[in-house]
DNA sequence: AACTATTTATAAGA
DNA sequence: TTCTTATAAATAGTT
């Protein structure tokens, strides 16, 4: 546009091109800018050179991320598809692990069994076979655990109690007075006042570990003892 | 640039502004457009007015989306993370849930039940021996199947044979004339040539289904068969 | 990178 | 919006 027209086709000279291209590019960034100010408006210009050197112009006020958000909502274009094509190729494969681990979960419960080889199904009888033992001497022993621990209470209250029995005679009146100061401890052990606890058959009868939620477990702890004993 | 100089600063007059945002953005497409032919590169301007209206030159031979990807690989910036943060968290809580199913698995195996509770090992010990039952009773079923198509064989091979031995009693002469006629039929059933298949006792011993795949389920079968004869 | 003749873009007006 | 046109700005070819 000086010194001569030019026609707009490619410059075959590389090094006359690169320097169009660096001229160029910097008039149209400058172009950019002013239209920028001037009308108030936001633009994105993002170049590759033949060389694939990537060169951009971004509004101030604005990066790019948000101006590529922009541009998506506007055109209704998804751009990001290419990306997460794969993440969703990852998600399908999950998916069917997952299916098939919910399958072998419920063929180990007895249930769609209709399509299993004769194999595995002898393979699937001797491992629950096997898991049922293996669970029972489990189970055998958190019971055994558990007794130890009640003994351990038992005898825990039995030596309060007669602590206490011990004190009651030393003191021989005002029998509250003794009590409440122990109060605190008493209840901490057994979650009853003292003058409920300290009876000794209530006490026994009563015996359960300290967590509420764990009631279950501890009658069926109880159930199974008694059956055992 | 014309009738005068003008300040590079935001033009107050909304319609002067209007339409120089227009002019200004044709001749900035016009340039890009130019860069793109003389130079042999890739240029994508997007621009938003502020009036929020959206406009954009893309060079030709490339689509936006191809422009925003190759951006994104050249500049290293995630610009999508907004978009896949969901599916991240998606992908995470699949993951979990996938764990969760291996555990359970491993559980029912009998492995990891260190901190399983009391109740939960009651359930487990149920329904793996419920399981158990349940696989058991499906084997035999499997089995008597497996015994009856057996059986039906050894009938149909029974009556080939008495066939065979009528037709050779009719001819006479010659035998292997009349069973090369029907080699065919034979081998589809039996897998062996007739001179083989033919002796009866040979016949009965190799007996076995037509899949090499099924050698094991057969050879179990027949075992289990003479368990349970 | 700087110069400059010339082309191109465009501000203001119609 | 488009056309016109005087003028500012961009830039091709040269140094």
């Amino acid at each position: 546009m000086a010194r001569g027209k030019i026609q707009i086709k490619k410059i075959e000279n590389s090094t006359n091109r690169q320097v169009t291209y660096s001229k160029r590019r910097n008039g149209l960034f400058k172009k950019a800018n002013e239209l920028t100010v001037l009308c108030d408006a936001k633009v994105s210009i993002i170049m590759v050179s033949c060389t694939e050197k990537l060169h951009e112009y971004i509004s101030p006020s604005i990066t790019t991320k948000q101006f590529f958000d922009q541009y998506q909502k506007a055109s209704g274009i998804d751009l990001w598809n290419s990306h997460y094509e794969k993440m969703q190729e990852e998600l399908r494969q999950l998916k069917d692990v997952n299916t098939n681990l919910r399958r072998q979960i419920r063929q180990r419960l007895g249930d769609c069994l209709e399509n299993v080889g004769f194999e595995e199904l002898l393979d699937l009888e001797r491992e629950s076979q096997e898991a049922v033992y293996i669970i029972r001497e489990r189970k055998l022993k958190v019971i055994s655990n558990k007794l130890e621990t009640c003994k351990k209470k038992v005898r825990s209250a039995q030596d309060v109690y007669k602590k206490l029995m011990h004190e009651f005679d030393i003191r021989g009146e005002d029998p509250q007075y003794g009590m409440i100061e122990d109060a605190g401890e008493y209840e901490a052990l057994y979650g009853y006042p003292p003058h409920i606890a300290a009876a000794p058959r209530i006490l026994t009868l009563r015996l359960q570990p300290n967590h509420p939620n764990d009631l279950h477990a501890a009658a069926s702890d109880l159930t199974t003892y008694a059956l055992l004993g």
